[in-house]
DNA sequence: ATTTAACCGAGACGGTACGTCCCGTCTTTAC
DNA sequence: GTAAAGACGGGACGTACCGTCTCGGTTAAAT
């Protein structure tokens, strides 16, 4: 085959406006106005075009948090200096609000993207814990005990993720991994 | 005032069958199916009485909850058992369907339905804690490390809930609380 | 069945708005302006409306030809002068618009509608040819000859129907027979 | 100048390609299928250049009929030999569909290209008869009376054109002149 | 037994969103 | 200079649902 002809170019600078428009919704609106007529009010490129990208509403989620930057910070050696660190990131992340609003609408989404987005929203802290020579299971269910709480707060409670538990489960963690 | 003709009642059996044909959609197609076109489809109740009696489909929501029989349990007493059996009655609940369903239904809706909702869920196991005399800080502690892992596995990881997991985190706590 | 509930009624006075501007519309722009959207716009009753009563154009142009009056003449007894009067009647619709425009539309239309419409439009002439005692097959053979022409001036043409020569035809029909 | 590039020439075979397709797509779905959209599908034959060739669906239609060829047939001498032979032709081109899909597609479509096909279809049966010295007006009258049927059959009433009937019209116009 | 208020079904109506399709224009690339 | 590929805005199409409404029937209490 020849392959002939413009190549398939992705947009051009569409799919910028477009998803910054969406990031905005989600976190306006929720999940529920990530559709193509409601992006096209809002940002002005028409319907056809959103359609073309992004057949479904998921697919916009999808490209988002594959836009989002997921911050990588490096490990000072310290297991407890460390899990502290990682645990006020998170909660940072989540205060501040984009992973927050990912995580309602993935309740609602496909379950590849959700699955694959908490693994990778936990494995920060999983991988702390697996440098630092702590066997699996164990691993799993510190970090279940110490991050399930923020979670739950976010997506359920609508309130602040309660840091200072998050602190305290850490300490706990600890004190019983040294005994 | 001659107050005459029939008295306002409620339905006939129309209400008992158009919210067991919902807690059938709500289970089968998720919360988005809680609509009056989509009720009356299934029961053959007309659309009218449907509107009639719960105007949004939040209150057909609210209706199901109200419905259903939130499980009584009287204490034996005894720390360790009362809450290895509380978290076992959750995980029963969490694992037989219509609690997660709910419980993702109301992600999406009303805010107050959706703390109502998850504070009844952890009700009986913090009056456990609270009945054994735990100190209020030390029981939502504990609550939260023990209860939330099992909300994230049903709500995000779509993995039956780690019954043995949660069972671990219960002794962890108590041995913490016994030092 | 208990058949309770309102009767199922037709339109209000709907159908009248919209079928007097379809036939307008039918007129002035031709069979390919009778769409949902553009009854729509015209008569400002919603697309939903025309759609639930008259799913396709077709059926707009259907429901057109139901209303649209097709006049009765009573014969004299007297070939000649009731053939040359039946002509003259037929020239005149055709010369009026509407049942040139329905012969336009019909052509690219259903099947059904178009070859009942045409047989109406003939029935007339051969009903007093036949009434005449004219053999079915010199009926036929004369319909053609003296109407056909007219049709082909007001579907392919657009010339004014050619109401002299149709009238010669009449007579060469009728001194041929008589002979 | 050195005039380099590839000069202007048509397309190469495009043009073949595009207007048998088109051919087909006329006699299978009816004019409507005439569409750049529907050419590219189904020859392959890019968007753009159909585009380029015939910006409308008329320019498509009218390149049709003018590939079209319209068979010339050499006079004996001998009128009524000469006429039937004609309405025999004329009643092969019908049955053979591609004629009588133009006629359709042409009710809607550009009143130029219509009035000139039809015109083009009478043409050499009035010629036979103006080659015979009958008079101008006489000889619309005959070519009205045999041809417009054969016409109304093959638009109208869906019906195999009726040859038989053509020729019975031929001879009484035949005996009708000789008188 | 009659009255009368409420319930219930059926459906008309306007409105909005959805997803698909087509249109016509354009830009970019390859031949 | 022709052709291919496709992005883009625009609009129609047919469907589905929504919420409101007006009718007509049915029912069950209160008189």
């Amino acid at each position: 085959m020849t392959r002939t002809g413009r190549p398939a170019g992705p947009a051009s600078d569409t799919t910028a406006t477009v998803l910054t428009a969406a990031l905005d919704l989600l976190l306006a609106e929720g999940a529920g106005a990530l559709t193509a007529q409601r992006l096209h009010q809002v940002t002005g490129v028409s319907r056809s075009t959103i359609y073309r990208h992004w057949p479904t509403p998921n697919d916009v989620l999808a490209a988002l948090i594959d836009v989002a930057p997921s911050p990588r910070r490096q490990p000072s050696g310290d297991l407890a200096q460390d899990l502290h660190a990682e645990i006020d990131a998170l909660c940072d992340r989540l205060r501040d609000k984009p992973v927050a609003a990912f995580l309602r609408a993935l309740v609602a989404a496909d379950a590849g993207l959700r699955h694959r987005y908490v693994e990778d929203l936990l494995a920060p802290v999983q991988a702390v814990l697996r440098d630092a020579g702590t066997p699996r299971a164990a691993a799993e269910d510190a970090v279940a005990a110490i991050v399930s709480p923020l979670l739950v707060d976010a997506l359920l409670l609508d309130r602040p993720t309660a840091r200072a538990r998050a602190h305290r489960a850490v300490d706990l963690y600890l004190t019983e991994a040294a005994r």
